[in-house]
RNA sequence: GCGCCCGUAGCUCAGGGGACAGAGCAGCGGACUUCUAAUCCGCGGGUCGCAGGUUCGAAUCCUGCCGGGCGCACCA
């Protein structure tokens, strides 16, 4: 990648100390903290280290000119150059742009959905697919070799309950007492075959609809059958009957039970350990479990196990993310919690679309519940900000479109508009966000920029005409610079970036 | 009872040590002979749950409360 313009500033404060762009732009382009930062280290006045940086900063040829301010932050006021500078570097980057280049690269296996195969995807599991997939998508644009498989379940207690459901409505008698319910069971009953193949076809169908495609897919019953060999390799005792992980002494809260005393069944825990050992084994340096928040009581049990087997327990990352609310036409029922509160991701992709649906399960953070009112949420549907930020990709594919073959260049001619500047200015911050993103797995503020850079260039476009101006080459260049960007930020949350609207 | 997460504008939420706390939606008022008005501009709206503490500086960190969600299975 080619120099970031920002971090070539950044180098100017120092490790420790931010470099930031102020809200207000009476404190310039950029402004930093560093002579309050340094102040206690130095024991010297703030203002007074400010006084030298100030000087440092004017000697700098990108340096317009800075100041002091308050307290002692350092406001910089940057060169046009500069800008041109920021845009010429994003034009050459071209769809690279915002990438990393990770000193080592790792392998990186994210495991999410996993949801067992008794029923459709619900719009709790399309969050974890959402979170999941926009995590493993930051990663691979930080560098990293990541893929993505779904784990589930095919034997035991709840599939046997499912596949009995089924056989039942084949007869045309009810499902049990304790089996499923749903419609879906009555179709299924329907077509040939092993209701749990088709189950799963049908999420895999769900999914690749919501864009979660999965590399791999792990099947529970084929990782037990190498359960015997692993035992041996555990800190285990038996108690009451049963066979139990002394997992509270790697770090979990307490010990799990891995063979049941009621003949000797392993339970999903044990499974657990075949499972881990079966990716750490096959050359993945880091496993991320996505786990809903219902599960945030076995967080430490995964690199707890890893920790029993002699692995690197750093190599076991669990992401949690709270649970998603139902409600319908704003009425918090909670006799609905019973049945109603259950709603399918694919109707809920006809009810508010692919692109809002994938906006709406993302741009929360992961620690935050998500109310959605169903009703609303289809209702509201046109007012969706992820249709704002569209119409601003829209909006520079026309122009663009229009444009035909004319010439594009960073080259400016007279002085930049404020309008382009903040637009370059907010161009320029996609590296350092997306690395943000990745890092923190907080893919919320993908979506949070997207709406930033679609106000600068919808304010940029209200003020300035591109074609036939003056600046009409370099103007070109901006749009394309902002259409890579936000192309770029779609793409990351699984968000079409469409040529009309 | 114990553990995790959350209390920020009427609603949904950003921000998680720095300069007057931000967006979207909702409300009100303006702007289209112009590359897409799904846009732009303006106005109103806040004891950042409460109380202490740390700090030059706290919505942000610490402690304690209050309120809500989720867990605490030989289910997954």
């Amino acid at each position: 990648m080619s120099t970031d313009p920002v971090s070539a500033l950044a180098s100017l404060v120092g490790t420790g100390v931010t470099l930031e762009r102020p809200s207000d732009a009476e404190h310039g382009d950029y402004a930093t903290n560093a002579a309050l930062r340094l102040a206690g280290a130095r024991r010297q006045a703030p203002r007074e280290i400010a006084t030298e940086l100030v000087e440092t900063a004017q000697a700098l040829p990108e340096v317009e000119h800075a100041e002091i301010a308050g307290p002692g932050f350092v406001n910089l006021f940057l060169v046009d150059a500069w800008f041109v500078g920021a845009l010429r570097a994003i034009l050459d980057a071209g769809e690279e742009f915002g990438c990393g280049w990770p000193e080592r690269r790792e392998r990186v296996q994210v495991e999410m959905v996993s949801a067992n195969p008794t029923g459709p995807i619900t719009v709790a599991h399309a969050r974890n697919g959402a979170y999941g997939d926009s995590v493993a998508r930051l990663l691979a644009f930080a560098g990293h070799d990541v893929s993505r498989e779904y784990y589930y379940n095919d034997t035991g207690a709840q599939m046997d309950r499912f596949r009995a459901s089924v056989e039942a409505a084949r007869r045309g008698e009810e499902p049990p007492e304790d089996g499923y319910h749903g419609a879906y069971v009555k179709e299924l009953a329907e077509r040939p075959g092993d209701p749990v193949a088709e189950m799963l076809r049908s999420i895999e169908a769900s999914l690749k609809r919501f864009r979660v495609h999965f590399d791999s897919w792990a099947r529970q019953s084929v990782l037990e059958e190498r359960l015997s060999d692993l035992l041996p390799r555990l800190d285990t005792y038996e108690q009451d009957g049963a066979l139990w992980a002394r997992s509270s002494t790697y770090g979990d809260e307490e010990d799990r039970v891995l063979i049941r005393s009621d003949g000797g069944a392993a339970t999903y825990r044990a499974a657990d350990v075949a499972y881990l050992v079966d990716k750490l084994e096959r050359g993945i340096d880091r496993a991320i479990y996505v786990l809903g928040a219902d599960h945030h009581g076995t967080r430490n049990w995964y690199a707890a196990i890893a920790r029993m087997l002699g692995y690197d327990p750093n190599r076991v990352e669990v992401l949690l993310y709270q649970l998603v609310h139902l409600t319908r036409g704003g009425e918090q029922t909670k006799m609905s919690k019973r049945r109603g509160d259950v709603v399918f991701l694919d109707d809920f992709m006809d009810e508010i679309g692919v692109d809002a649906a994938r906006w709406y399960l993302v741009k929360s953070g992961p620690d935050q519940t998500i109310e959605i009112d169903v009703d609303l949420a289809a209702e509201k549907s046109q007012k969706n900000p992820v249709y704002y930020v569209q119409y601003a990709h829209a909006r520079i594919a026309g122009i663009i479109r229009n444009a035909g073959d004319a010439k594009v260049s960073a080259d400016l001619i007279g002085g930049l508009a404020v309008e382009e500047r903040e637009l370059i200015k907010r161009l320029a911050e996609l590296p350092a966000v997306a690395a943000d993103a990745a890092e923190k797995r907080g893919p919320q503020g993908i979506p949070q920029y997207a709406i930033r850079v679609a106000d600068d260039f919808h304010r940029f476009y209200h003020e300035h005409r591109v074609l036939e101006s003056e600046q009409q080459a370099f103007r070109l260049a901006l749009c394309r610079a902002t259409q890579t960007v936000i192309a770029r930020c779609l793409d990351l949350i699984g968000v079409e970036a469409p040529e009309r609207m």
